[in-house]
RNA sequence: GCCCCCAUCGUCUAGUGGCCCAGGACGUGGCCCUCUCAAGGCCAAAACGGGGGUUCGAAACCCCCUGGGGGCACCA
């Protein structure tokens, strides 16, 4: 373990939609930065934006965060020493660090209307220039700009960003960026209704809630440059910068959508957590699922645990390099987890979906059966199609499944009373009811899976289930001899 | 149009100048096991984008090209 001072590290999402893998990834990472560092994890909303706004959000964003285990230490719900964690509540902060640059000269007041700047921009593009600020109120004198201010004429705080010279941003994970100075705008700081924009904000909170470590989206590369200027202009030491990939759909072409991701085979899987967890996925298994989408530890170790995610996790072994989802290997994942999953605990991460699928399925049936399921299922979801059976009263097979293959109604509908016969005969429904089985099939001059195919379209409906005999010691004799009788019947009226 | 980032099997990746005619995993194909479906076991196909350098020696370092991604708001 190395013995680095304690990190802090902040999630910092912006509440306007929903939650997806890209923002839990970027938690993840931040939380197990802090947690092997023996720092802190907070969580801080950065709502500057009214127009944008989704009230229900934050409520998503935790939730999902809480079901991945990503617990913070500071956040607007628990508050913490730098309270409060919403940025449209620290209003009057952004404007104090706002007036301070304004008063050093490294910002100015711009009173130019946003209708002025967009036509500007447009000529800009036409003459195919870069879209920039003119810099009409650059030079405007101080007492001239607080004559205009205090007359109430609107107006937003600009960086006044260097004309010349370069700026040298360094990302852990990329090195050294070097950008010309006049390649960068004079930002807008504080918007005309007085709130900071990101640019201000981000940098003055995690200034004011002493953030070591900032991983955020490689978005922010291109104003990276522009942030170590803001910190440069406050005179403040630079923390730890870290831009995370982006995440690429499926194919591997273009970013990610926010909205959805299609799966290589054509169905359609989610990019929510909430949605993952609905569809049966546990986030153990997602978890580490999305820790070794930009971050590995070795050449074969893919197994990751909470604890030694924590003790394995390192900054310098992210890749800087954009990273397409591959939900066949969450798939891959879901399984392996599922399948360490010892009884009980099966049986209970499994009862929620039975209710949910409207199955009334008791607790100590569910861990009778979670030896039956457990191989068998890629998320706790399948199970309800593989096993829904148990729950139900009628599980008469559709049409187009019988009678069987190649078999004629009337053989199938001997086979069945014969197989009826010795199940009645049979106590336990155990291995010796599975030899005579054998010899029934073998004496009908039938294959033993035509005959264990036939039942289990009687038992379960299906044609595919678990085990078969293990099946029918659950259900029970009586249920058993009622079904493969129905089914018996069903075919004899077939063959008729 | 301008700026920035990235580049190893289809995908996620290992690789920090010789250990690499490139390792692991998912997926794919084959075989085995088998009452279905899985799971499991074994095997296989599959990559250093191209061109120049540097070096005794490049997947690794530098340059160019190409390709991919991101950004250019009183959004974050």
């Amino acid at each position: 373990m190395p013995s680095t001072p304690p990190a802090r590290s902040r999630f910092a999402p912006s509440p306007t939609g929903r939650f997806h893998i890209g923002g839990a990834r970027t938690a993840l990472y931040d939380y197990l930065l802090a947690r092997q560092t023996g720092g802190q994890f907070i969580l801080r909303i950065e709502d500057t934006d009214q127009k944008r706004f989704d009230p229900s959000a934050e409520r998503e964003l935790m939730d999902s965060l809480r079901w991945l285990g990503i617990d913070w230490d500071e956040g607007p719900d628990i508050g913490g020493p730098c309270a409060p964690y919403r940025q449209s509540e620290r209003k009057p902060i952004y404007q104090r660090y706002a007036a301070d640059l304004v008063q050093r000269g490294h910002a100015y007041t711009c009173f130019c209307s946003s209708e002025r700047l967009a036509q500007m921009r447009q000529e800009q593009q036409k003459r195919k220039q870069p879209p920039r600020y003119d810099g009409t109120c650059r030079s405007l004198a101080t007492a001239e700009a607080q004559k205009r201010i205090d007359a109430g004429e609107p107006h937003v705080v600009r960086l006044r960003t260097p004309r010349q010279g370069k700026t040298t941003a360094v990302d852990l994970i990329r090195g050294p960026i070097t950008v010309e100075n006049a390649d960068l705008d004079d930002y807008i700081l504080l918007k005309s209704d007085g709130l900071a924009l990101y640019h201000l904000a981000a940098m003055v909170d995690d200034r004011e809630m002493a953030i070591t470590h900032v991983l955020r989206s490689s978005e922010w590369l291109p104003t990276f440059p522009l942030h170590v200027l803001i910190y440069q202009a406050f005179e403040w030491p630079q923390p730890v910068w870290v831009h995370l990939s982006v995440f690429l759909n499926p194919s591997g072409k273009g970013k990610m959508s926010k909205r959805h991701a299609v799966d290589g085979k054509g169905g359609v899987a989610s990019i929510f957590p909430l949605d993952m967890r609905a569809d049966g996925y546990l986030p153990e298994a997602v978890v580490n699922w999305l820790a070794l989408m930009g971050w590995s530890y070795d050449d074969h170790t893919e197994l990751f645990d909470r604890p030694s995610l924590i003790e394995k996790f390192s900054l310098a072994k992210l890749t800087p390099s954009p990273a397409a989802v591959n939900y066949s290997k969450l798939d891959h994942f879901n399984g392996l987890y599922i399948r360490a999953l010892p009884d009980d605990e099966l049986a209970r991460r499994v009862a929620p979906y039975f209710a949910q699928a409207g199955l009334k399925a008791e607790a100590d049936q569910l861990r009778r059966l979670a030896p039956l399921i457990r191989e068998r299922i890629r998320t706790l979801e399948e199970s309800i199609e593989l096993a829904g059976f148990f729950f139900r009263d009628d599980v008469s097979p559709a049409d187009d499944l019988l009678p069987g293959k190649d078999l004629t109604a009337r053989q199938a509908a001997q086979a069945l009373s014969r197989a009826q016969a010795l199940i009645g005969a049979s106590g336990a429904m155990d291995g010796a009811l599975e030899a005579s089985l054998r010899a029934l099939a073998d004496e009908l001059g039938l294959s033993a899976g035509a005959l264990f195919g036939l039942l289990r379209l009687a038992v379960t409906g299906q044609p595919v289930s678990p085990a078969l005999l293990e099946s029918m010691a659950i259900i029970g004799q009586p249920t058993v001899l009622q079904r493969v009788a129905a089914l018996a019947s069903r075919l004899e009226a077939f063959a008729a």
